[in-house]
DNA sequence: ACATTATCTATACAATATAGAGTAAATGCT
DNA sequence: AGCATTTACTCTATATTGTATAGATAATGT
């Protein structure tokens, strides 16, 4: 709950694909940039479950959304990272980057 | 425990902690070795009970080294990186890299 | 042998990850 | 209106991971 936490692995994802997805990131998009960039399967109630937690922590915010003009469903909740978010996916980033540098035996980030 | 499975935050950079220290790695050493890169401040147990769990997972092996020359001090107990393991460091960082890669919003591993 | 130093082990608890079933909201059709 | 269909979210339960604290062991010098 500080502000000294690092992202768990599956949140550090998660909060990625909410930067990468925009204002188009709800449960089930987030699920599927996931599934499609890194050829994990996730449950859908893990991506909530998650979402949820990262919001009690302020790393996220989510709003309802209007209903679309599709054939049916219920309306979305659309996520964002907040500031919060932003500093503690940098710092994630941070200490992995200070890990990791000079480190060749490894397939490098960049 | 199955081949697909990702390295959590903290075990990952213990994995690489490891690696960077090659042939002097043992609890205390990846525990100065974290601190001074990341700044993190984290108990010796901590270290311990995930380097075990490593171990039980096959991704880390260990061995008991002989005592050194130095005033004191029980023996230590080394831990080197399994080819398993560096699979599954190589899977963990794949996975950040391509949800990572395209955001600019964010300070690049690179 | 005993005090000192370094390291490891055991245990317990909190946080995170995951699955799956169930519930809710919207639309189109009759 | 009532109901089926579609899309999406919520709930509950459990397993795995992350963390701290306290205590046990092993080696050395006096």
């Amino acid at each position: 709950m500080s502000d000294r936490d690092y992202l768990g692995e599956f949140e550090h994802i998660i909060v990625l694909a909410l930067l990468r997805l925009e204002d188009r990131a709800y449960g089930v998009t987030v699920r599927q940039e996931i599934e499609r960039r890194t050829n994990r399967e996730v449950s859908i109630g893990a991506i909530y479950a998650t979402l949820d937690r990262l919001e009690a922590k302020g790393y996220v915010k989510s709003r309802r959304g209007d209903p679309t003009p599709e054939r049916g469903g219920r309306s979305k909740r659309f996520f964002r990272v907040t500031a919060k978010g932003m500093t503690a996916v940098n710092r994630t980033h941070r200490a992995l980057h200070r890990m990791t540098e000079g480190l060749d035996l490894i397939r490098s980030y960049s």
